[in-house]
DNA sequence: GGAAAATAGTTTAAGCTTGAAATAGTTTGG
DNA sequence: CCAAACTATTTCAAGCTTAAACTATTTTCC
């Protein structure tokens, strides 16, 4: 049975690409695993989505505000996304827009004094789960990996 | 201006995670755009989104059929998820829903012969992107990575 | 100057995802 | 036996996400 199952995967898969599969799928899987217990703490103890903290954490290091092109770049989500989610956060008056001083296209988009006060108290905390997390990694790991991640990133962009 | 916003971000970040944050926002990165990659190109050359591949995937392997809760546990998402997505890829002829014979709670699940021929042709196709993705990887970068995310994934699931 | 190309953002439709509540069926312990 | 606890799945509302089409504005370059 399970000769033939591996068989049978091994030809669906193109036989060559296993080991391959193997990296993606256990990447997927911590990165997975790791999102979904920041989600969770996210909504239970701030009542915050994920991706609105993602947003607001790069509000904060640009105090001058950002363009939602660049928000919609380096959050590497679509444009329409973008607005969506800066639309609900105004909402919620952590964010807000200010229209650009010459190029009338463009909207600029930063942390309201709440948004940055209540950002400061969830990344303090987003901190510490993170590097529980990685509490039981071996010391070690964390260069070498940093290291070698660095060199998949730039394999996928080459590819 | 760079001393001051880095230390803001030391203190908002609580000043001691900074490695574990980049290590997390650098596994997040890869994953992020590997995922992207993949999903433009199951769209623009079968017409297919990530989430049924993902699921097609998980039946492949299982030819006797699993139910929709394994179904959820193994891909890591909520049980409605899992209801939505057959639903959708019972109505494209993908697959077909089972009655369990026995608990009559539970149904079983299993990809239909078309869906397991179309399931075989996107299979190779992913297996060349994924290797491709990796290629510019050093090869004795792969068994390292490997067991290093072993070893997140423990530490993960031990938090 | 002005047409064409490029850029910024919004809108839309479809699908994905979650968490919580609801439904239905099975198992367990008294 | 049978009520309580548990399990499997569905439903629901809200929000997220994408790709594509659209509007508005600016830039390019002839």
């Amino acid at each position: 049975m399970n000769v033939i199952l591996d068989r049978e995967t091994l030809a669906a898969e193109g036989a060559g690409h296993k080991d391959e599969l193997r990296l993606w799928l256990r990447l997927l899987t911590c990165t997975t695993m790791i999102e979904a217990t920041i989600r969770r703490r996210l909504r239970t103890q701030f009542g915050v989505t994920l991706p609105r903290f993602d947003l607001m954490a790069q509000l904060q290091r640009a105090p001058a505000g950002m363009t939602l092109g660049e928000l919609s770049r380096r959050m590497m989500v679509s444009n329409g996304n973008v607005t969506g989610l800066i639309d609900r956060l105004v909402v919620a008056g952590e964010v807000e827009r200010t229209p650009h001083p010459t190029d009338r296209r463009t909207t600029t988009v930063c942390l309201t004094p709440a948004g940055r006060r209540r950002f400061a108290t969830m990344a303090a905390a987003h901190g510490e789960w993170v590097a529980a997390l990685f509490q039981d990694l071996p010391p070690g790991d964390m260069p070498a990996l940093m290291a070698a991640l660095g060199r998949v990133k730039r394999s996928v962009q080459a590819a």
